[in-house]
RNA sequence: GGGCAUUUAGCUCAGUUGGCAGAGCGUCUCGUUGACGUCGAGAAGGUCAUAGGUUCGAGUCCUGUAAUGCCCA
């Protein structure tokens, strides 16, 4: 006899056992496959060290692990790449919130001491983040894991950086940037988010010479103190006049002129605008049209300069009200009106972000962006879902240089060098700068974590030496990820993996949605509504979580997870668990030939349950092959659930119990044929429960993991043996519809007489199944005429005739009957239509017709029944 | 301002070559049996947001509208 199994599948223990059986066996590693196996080849999205796994983590785990254990089974050297990110900004700020609490801070203990803490740090989540992958069962290759700051890695990103400035595309100079001042570093405009806020605007009289005034409007009045001119439309009349006069700036009554330009808008506020060129990304561009000099009146931590005169020193916006009142005092402010307005603010911090002159590294990113938009046009890049294609060429077209230095501590160091006569010298930083007697001053600034980042795809394979896994696995395959960092990552992976590689980093982009809570609000710590997946899968185990993450969405589209869902997956598990107990306590020691028995030997649910099983299987292929896991993942619970288990199981107990040895023989094949193949098809959802299954039937390899993806065997696929399953299916439906109705003790066994109409030989042979499915242990064939005292149950031209003496109200029968007549009425009324229909029968595909015919006489034969039937009883 | 998505049962969502509207949870009945009460049987519950169009036929394709959400400026 085969193991009995256990009660239950106690996952604690097995998630475990098996996830360190399969790492040890080697079986994550590409190598398992022939060396000349097709690679496919995910790098995985690195988590950022700065804390634990969300839920979001959870769903990107899923997915990827369910793809790549697909490929793996389809016999590809499938290589998951493991890794996490140094997330810069975001683990900087989580260290120094720490030493703040900790009674220290980043500056009183030094650049050194504070990398070595953020290093401990960095230790610290990674191993916690490595062990969370592990609970969720990603079968990544551990031994080619990668963290963005290793030396491989800070090698590549040292090459990029330096190949970039060679070819002239990186630069470095003083240019308006988005300033973070909480942060003290320059940010990217994508790390800026914009919203629209109730502020207030500020009308107030520019002084000009002559002691004229022209009204003007700002919503930002301290940076009237950076004002280098005041503009005014050249064809408003109100204002044409003032043209080329003086203005003075007030309070510090600094001399600028009035000028002309088309961009201002005539409309808003007074329609005259002051231009700030230091503090102002649309003024800059005006103030580089006309010339005109840029004040910086900010310090880096928005206080006020010593530009600011008498506000220096001052915080931006205490700097505003004094300024404010200030003016009211000298007679020079209007009105403040309430006004809505878009307010940039930091992604990380939530503060006001300032536009600060600065002097940065930028990427000229034109040239790369156009191979990137090529890539996609052309067809080497495939984006999941396809209508994100068209917001990754708009973002690209309209692409700016992007700023990519820090003033950070931890991250790649800017590898450069500078000498008072501003000479700069880009090189290796283990070279050091060139020894040529003058003082270099080493770059302090480190790199935007997105840069190295963008190179993640080629930088973890061992580029830029040309390794054996540089060769044999780049260009991966699939990245997968979600949309919200399309711009961010993916984009950037595809220019630099193009730029540098000459090669699409991976041809496909399967970017999936966000999770957000039950009632689609995002999920974020000030609701409370954080979900932990380690704390589902302690209560649940890891395979419904992943089962419920693939399967409650579709592409691209946010996810509300209801962790009902979870539970009711859980169910789902143990279904397939108690499935396993059913078949595996019914076989023997006898060894089974593996694989099907001929079709010709088997019973009829037996071709049926194939035939389903062979249908199922084409149709997970159809649906994996277009990304659609989440219907493929739910296409296969309902067949387990609800035609294997709910049906074939049942209906197998006949052969199993009461068959001869053939017959049990037979039945144990197809049990252990149809549910290997299903837990094959189910494996990269739910590794861990279908491993321990698989581990308990008769099999042959090692593991499930590696066992051979399923193919359909097209020729087991019987239209009519489905059929007629379903016509028994529909009587013994009808037969417990009847039982319920006229509530018949479950307990109590009923004899049917049966007018079998055109299906004689088929009822006859199968008459077992009523027994056990509607307790109807004795089925006899009518000859003539009509039960006294019987309900009646119409499929198709059969009439099944339940004897209920004492039970069967004649009138309710009636009433049932007819209703009964009235709905097969309606849908009779409507295929008559459709099929007298002229246009429908010449123009709709023959074999639509002619199943609509096929309906139309089965509802006939059905009506027919019910009308004979009424005719007798209903007088 | 431009773009995208969503709108289907009380709730959360499926429904991709156009062919009789589905699941889970929840609700209501009822539970004999040698896998499972973490279960089984049965039932109720829907103008598929809305107005048009294409088509023999539209939840599905096209156009307009509304609401909600997201992205870009």
């Amino acid at each position: 006899m085969p193991k009995p199994m256990p009660k239950t599948f106690d996952f604690k223990e097995a998630e475990q056992r098996l996830y360190q059986w399969w790492e040890h066996s080697g079986w994550f590693k590409p190598e398992i496959a022939p060396p000349d196996a097709e690679p496919f080849v995910i790098s995985m999205p690195p988590p950022n060290v700065t804390g634990d796994l969300h839920i979001g983590h959870a769903l990107f785990v899923a997915v990827e692990d369910l793809m790549t254990r697909y490929e793996r089974m389809r016999g590809k050297a499938a290589l998951w790449v493991p890794g996490t990110d140094h997330a810069g900004i975001a683990t900087q700020l989580q260290v120094e919130k720490m030493l703040r609490d900790q009674g220290t801070s980043r500056l009183e203990v030094g650049r050194e001491e504070f990398l070595a803490r953020t290093w401990q740090w960095k230790r610290k989540y990674e191993g916690n983040i490595k062990g969370q992958l592990r609970r969720i069962g990603s079968s990544c290759d551990w031994q080619r894991e990668r963290f963005t700051l290793d030396d491989g890695l800070s090698n590549a990103v040292q090459e990029v950086f330096i190949t970039l400035y060679q070819q002239g595309l990186i630069y470095r100079g003083p240019r308006l940037v988005n300033w973070s001042p909480g942060l003290q570093t320059a940010v990217s405009d994508l790390e800026v988010e914009r919203e629209e806020e109730d502020a207030k605007l500020y009308f107030f009289n520019y002084p000009l010479e002559g002691g004229a005034a022209l009204p003007v409007a700002t919503t930002r009045p301290e940076t009237i103190l950076g004002d280098t001119a005041v503009c005014v439309h050249p064809e408003d009349e109100r204002y044409k006049h003032l043209i080329g006069q003086t203005a003075y700036v007030p309070m510090l009554k600094r001399a600028i002129p009035v000028i002309a330009d088309e961009y201002v808008d005539r409309q808003f506020g007074t329609g005259a605008l002051k231009i700030t060129p230091g503090h102002d990304f649309n003024d800059y561009e005006i103030a580089r049209r006309h010339k005109l000099p840029l004040i910086n009146i900010l310090n880096p931590d928005a206080t006020m300069s010593q530009q600011a005169g008498p506000y220096a020193g001052l915080d931006r916006f205490v700097c505003r009200e004094k300024l404010w009142a200030d003016m009211q005092a000298a007679g020079l402010t209007l009105e403040v009106r309430p006004h809505r307005m878009v307010v940039p603010r930091s992604q990380r911090g939530g503060e006001v972000v300032e536009p600060l002159l600065s002097t940065q590294w930028f990427l000229k990113i034109q040239p790369l962006a156009q191979k990137a938009l090529a890539a996609v046009r052309d067809g080497h890049t495939r984006i999941v879902p396809e209508r994100f294609e068209k917001v990754y060429y708009h973002w690209l077209t309209n692409i700016e240089d992007w700023c990519i230095s820090r003033q950070l501590w931890w991250g790649h160091r800017i590898p450069a060098w500078y000498t008072q006569e501003g000479d700069i010298y880009v090189g290796r930083n283990q070279d050091g700068p060139p020894r040529d007697g003058r003082k270099w001053i080493a770059e302090e600034d480190v790199l935007d974590t997105w840069f190295s980042s963008a190179l993640w795809p080629f930088s973890t394979l061992g580029w830029p030496e040309n390794t054996p896994d540089m060769q044999r696995f780049y260009p991966t395959s699939v990245m997968e990820t979600g949309y919200d960092i399309l711009f961010f990552w993916v984009a950037r992976m595809m220019m630099m993996g193009l730029w540098f590689t000459d090669k699409p980093p991976f041809h496909t982009i399967y970017l999936h949605g966000l999770i957000r809570d039950k009632y689609g609000r995002k999920i974020s710590k000030t609701l409370g509504n954080t979900i932990d997946p380690l704390q589902l899968i302690d209560q649940y185990g890891a395979d419904p979580l992943r089962y419920t993450l693939v399967t409650s969405g579709s592409p691209g589209n946010d996810v509300n997870l209801d962790t009902e869902r979870v539970e009711a997956n859980w169910k789902f598990v143990n279904k397939i668990w108690q499935m396993a107990n059913l078949i595996t306590q019914n076989l023997d020691d006898a060894p089974l030939p593996t694989g099907l028995p001929p079709k010709e030997a088997l019973d009829l649910p037996s071709r049926w349950i194939v035939s389903r099983l062979m249908n199922v299987t084409t149709t997970i292929q159809r649906l994996f092959d277009s990304y659609q896991y989440g219907e493929a993942g739910r296409q296969l619970q309902e067949f387990l659930w609800h035609e294997f288990a709910d049906w074939y199981l049942e209906i197998s107990k006949h052969a199993l119990y009461q068959g001869d040895q053939n017959a049990k023989s037979a039945t144990r094949r197809v049990l252990l044929y149809v549910f290997d193949q299903a837990l094959r098809m189910l494996h990269p959802y739910m590794p861990f429960v279908t491993e321990e299954i698989w581990q308990y039937l008769p099999h042959e390899g090692a593991a499930l993991m590696i066992a051979p993806w399923p193919q359909a065997d097209l020729a087991y696929i019987d239209d009519t043996a489905e059929a007629e399953m379903n016509l028994l299916i529909d009587m013994v439906r009808g037969i417990r519809e009847v039982r319920i109705t006229y509530n018949v003790e479950p307990a109590r066994k009923l004899n049917v007489l049966i007018a079998p109409g055109s299906r004689r030989a088929a009822i006859e042979k199968h008459a077992f199944l009523f027994a056990r499915l509607c307790n109807v242990p004795q089925v006899d064939m009518l000859a003539s005429g009509e039960p006294e005292n019987a309900a009646s149950v119409v499929v198709s031209d059969v009439t099944v005739y339940l004897p209920l003496a004492g039970l069967v109200d004649v009138q309710a029968e009636c009433e049932r009957l007819r209703k009964e007549q009235a709905k097969l009425a309606e849908q009779i009324d409507r295929l008559e239509k459709q099929l007298s229909n002229e246009q429908f029968v010449t123009r709709a595909k023959p074999e639509v017709v002619e199943r609509e015919r096929g309906k139309l006489a089965d509802l006939q034969a059905s009506s027919r029944q019910i009308g004979e039937r009424l005719g007798a009883l209903c007088k």
